[in-house]
DNA sequence: GTTGTTCTTGATTGACGAGTCAATAAAAAA
DNA sequence: TTTTTTATTGACTCGTCAATCAAGAACAAC
């Protein structure tokens, strides 16, 4: 019994459903039929949506991303002060929906079809560049003239806790996460020294 | 022309092979047969060797920690003083033909085998034990009962640079990522800060 | 020189999976 | 009511790939 306006709601499914399917199994070796069959339908239909497989795996991608960015404006808005804002970057890195144990793998997974796929590349860097953005942005009051090459090692320090969460057997854990960023964050601005 | 004594020069071969094509693939996502013909030989043979595919993959992973290991051991036999040992260990780190893009890339779909493949996750973590183990014992006479924290935040800043460099084209360039690593260290130590 | 071991591959099998298509069914438009 | 558009799927095609096997070819041993 077919309702209208389907469309959506399809693409939303097949996203999520996505993201769990490449947590659970851990690789990004998931069929269509698979990710199809978790969202509810044929994978005829997924196929009809998306038209390929690749395609799927591109919208669930731009869909975490979109998550994330969300993520970081929102604890932007509310924090104050170069130092305040940094913090709220860090938090939202590793924060609720972006740090459960599936997006931590999906993440992973992009990172490898970021190897083969154009479009992945261009969407990862996307997100690289914007995070070093917001990074030098704020570190620029606080460094001077060494905010990029902080910058480039406070984001390599995130990338590098998420990639070993995803190794941790159980939800990640993000108070954890966070106090090893800021840590180094505190280091860097000569605060911290204890 | 059977030669005699070939088991260990296939199965190097393969090994060899097998970094290379996930490098040049840019993915686990290797046909036995591809790995096959670029080690000269056909697949068959290399079931017989191996007996699968996963235990060729498994036997790449394990040479390459093999050599990460030795270049890691080769560089602290010339380092003195805690200060050197650790600097050793950064710069064999991203030494040579631990750094090249295929050995990266490789490494980097080894993260996504070891979610899947409990052998793969046992070999990926011994590598992490003994790299912590590593930074601990050379970092408690400089930070004390910080080095169990700070060893586990330039573990992860090791493994972030790593996976950085597995999108930027080009070769990946070892200069940087050694001082971006070491800039942290020396905060950590205490020593820079400007 | 016959026997057995090691090395090697072409051909085959069997499974699985992406993508297509024709057909059905409901709603909307005409 | 007829027609068009949207939703939906089961069945099918076509390709790929891991793994197996039987057979052949060189070498060693006796």
């Amino acid at each position: 019994m077919p309702k209208l306006g389907m469309e959506p709601i399809r693409r939303a499914a097949l996203v999520e459903a996505t993201i769990a399917e490449i947590g659970s199994t851990g690789s990004l070796d998931v069929t269509v039929a698979q990710i199809a069959r978790r969202a509810g339908m044929s994978s005829a239909l997924a196929h009809h949506y998306f038209g390929g497989k690749e395609q799927i795996f591109l919208a669930a991608m731009r869909h975490t991303l979109t998550l994330y960015a969300a993520g970081v404006r929102g604890a932007l808005v509310m924090a104050t002060g170069p130092q305040g804002r940094l913090e709220a970057i860090v938090r939202a890195s590793f924060a609720g929906s972006n740090f459960r144990r599936e997006v931590v793998a999906a993440w992973l997974n992009f990172y490898v079809l970021a190897q083969v796929s154009d479009d992945a590349r261009r969407l990862l860097a996307v997100y690289q560049r914007r995070l070093r953005s917001n990074l030098t942005h704020d570190l620029r009051p606080l460094v001077g003239a060494r905010s990029r090459d902080v910058a480039e090692r406070i984001a390599a320090l995130i990338d590098g806790v998420y990639l070993r969460q995803s190794l941790g057997q159980g939800q990640p854990d993000s108070a954890v996460a966070v106090a090893t960023v800021l840590g180094c964050l505190d280091l860097e601005i000569g605060r911290g020294m204890a």
